[in-house]
DNA sequence: TAGAGTGTGTAGTACTTAATACACATCATG
DNA sequence: CATGATGTGTATTAAGTACTACACACTCTA
């Protein structure tokens, strides 16, 4: 599903629920003019800076990571998480490419247990 | 190191050798202006596009993700990765921000190893 | 010592990104 | 039925990205 599609989904579904969530006033908390989300979740302009979208995730429970990924950009944080090591984590990345889900659900849960 | 010091070093190195490694050549092969590599190479402009980076790492027998690192860029190829899984690889990379390197080598080479 | 090759300065430009401003028609509700 | 709120169309723009074009001065060497 495209990026602009998601956003007006995900607002409309808490709008049926509470008021508060109509464009207009989701722009205004946002920080940004209705006609600009309006053109966002019709897919009629491209996604917005990841300001924007980090800020509309927060404003509509959306996952910030999922959200950005839809918007084909990866968050600063993660990208200078591997900026900072380049070798090791282009290497690592690679190699999971094409490695299973769970595989890197394991490696992950590994490293949050601590066993190295 | 800045970018532009890194590349003119890597070149006055291989240009020591060989004379095939002049600025201009380097350009010409590379597909740029000398100009614009001069000002790139003196840090007066910013560094260039990833295809670029990727052509003058070629050329230069360089790291391509390390000088894309040294750029301030993370390879799209790297990224797409990413971006098929957003949520499983984030929260994989949030693990490993700061674990030591030897971790996450062993892990890479726990996975080239196909032990899963 | 002429000519080829070298690096660099100044100036300009095409494209993309990330939006704003304002008017307009429709809807709903008190 | 007037008023406030809603979503949208048209037009425009400020800033950044990624370069090119061309001229110039210097150096090496055949």
């Amino acid at each position: 599903m495209s990026f602009g599609r998601h956003i007006r989904e995900a607002r409309e579904r808490l709008n049926a629920e509470d008021r508060a969530f109509s464009l207009r006033q989701v722009a205004l908390r946002v920080g940004i003019e209705p006609a600009y989300l309006s053109k966002i979740e019709r897919d009629v302009f491209q996604p917005p800076s990841e300001d924007v979208i980090v800020k509309l995730a927060a404003e509509l429970k959306e996952d910030e990571d999922i959200l950005l990924a839809m918007a084909g950009k990866l968050s600063t944080e993660l990208q200078n998480v591997i900026l900072q090591r380049p070798k090791l984590f282009g290497e690592l990345l690679r190699q999971l490419k094409s490695a299973p889900d769970h595989a890197i659900l394991r490696i992950a849960r590994e490293i949050r247990d601590g066993d190295w």
